[in-house]
DNA sequence: GGGAGCATGTAACGGGTTACATGATTGG
DNA sequence: CCAATCATGTAACCCGTTACATGCTCCC
């Protein structure tokens, strides 16, 4: 049995909290959580892969009506989808962790441009990662308590983009020096 | 003039310190540095890239012997790369940081394996995060003090991998407590 | 009336990885 | 002598993004 392509992954891990979901309502969570740490497919993704993972027999699915004339999909996780992710999350070599930060490449390259704009940039990248510890901290009032290890990677990512901040705070407090010297 | 894609503006990055460096040579500094923070293409990528690159104007190469028979192709930055490059720098938008983090996602799922492989995954981890963290260190005292800003960045690097197993360590611990109640 | 959210897909494109190919030199 | 390093490329492939396409319902 080859490797899925990391998004199937990603599904499969989303149902297999036990839910019955829709292309659409994974896309929302994706968004929500996995997005943070992991990336979140587009929606075009979602739909083939839903269509191929249920050829393989990983995910089932079932048509539900939504009114007289229409319906939705809704998707579960099978037996064999939830071994086939419980064994790459087991023995599947772990890829190091990537990361493409334009933010820190720009600073990288602060020589080409003004710290002015250069400190603008890192204020907007502050700006932002601030709205992403408001939504983790909501997240974590709001998931049931029973879900311990997503809880723990809340968590985690709480502690990471807090680190994001600080650390842009400390490149603009370099930053200004390098303002006033100039 | 259209966006170009990622990685020529990273190669562009590297010759922007001004000088002279064979594919070969940029493959090597981008993986000692840009690895860490934006990551580092591939070489097939590297010399297609160089190619087009210097077609648009944006770099220029020359032929240098290395012995009476061979040769190798040296790159420069051109001014006109310069300009480009700056200009992306300065008044292109800046993309959220991406994190693919496989093994936040593995936690995330942590239900699916037993707690002591789940923290076998942590452990080596931190030890990769280890052997990053002694990379940086080395690399700055390494780099010219001249270079303030990649300096900047190293320092930035090394905050972002030291919690990166403050983290670990957090979860190792955490995990400990999940094992022990089991 | 219109925008946002729910809902599902197809098609084109391209950036980037892996595999394939070649060959010289240097050091353990 | 063999592995690592230096050095340069091509070809196949595919994962994932963007754009395109459709249509309903609910709320302001």
């Amino acid at each position: 049995m080859s490797e899925l392509p990391s998004t199937s992954y990603a599904l499969l891990g989303l149902l297999s909290f036990g839910r019955e979901l829709t292309g659409y309502d994974l896309k929302k969570w994706a968004d929500s959580i996995l997005r943070h740490f992991y990336g979140s497919p587009a929606m075009s993704v979602i739909y083939t892969d839903l269509k191929r993972l249920e050829e393989q027999g990983l995910v089932a699915a079932r048509d539900v009506p939504t009114d007289e004339v229409r319906h939705k999909r809704v998707y579960t996780i099978t037996p064999e989808g939830r071994t086939v992710l419980a064994q790459w999350v087991r023995n599947s070599p772990v890829e190091t962790p990537s990361l493409k930060h334009a933010v820190a490449f720009r600073v990288w390259l602060g020589d080409l441009v003004e710290p002015e704009r250069l400190t603008e940039i890192v204020e907007e990248h502050r700006t932002r990662t601030e709205a992403v510890l408001e939504e983790l901290r909501r997240m974590e009032t709001t998931t049931d308590p029973g879900l311990v290890y997503p809880r723990l990677v809340i968590r985690w990512s709480q502690r990471y983009y807090e680190n994001e901040r600080a650390a842009a705070d400390q490149l603009l407090r370099e930053l200004s020096v390098l303002t006033k010297r100039k």
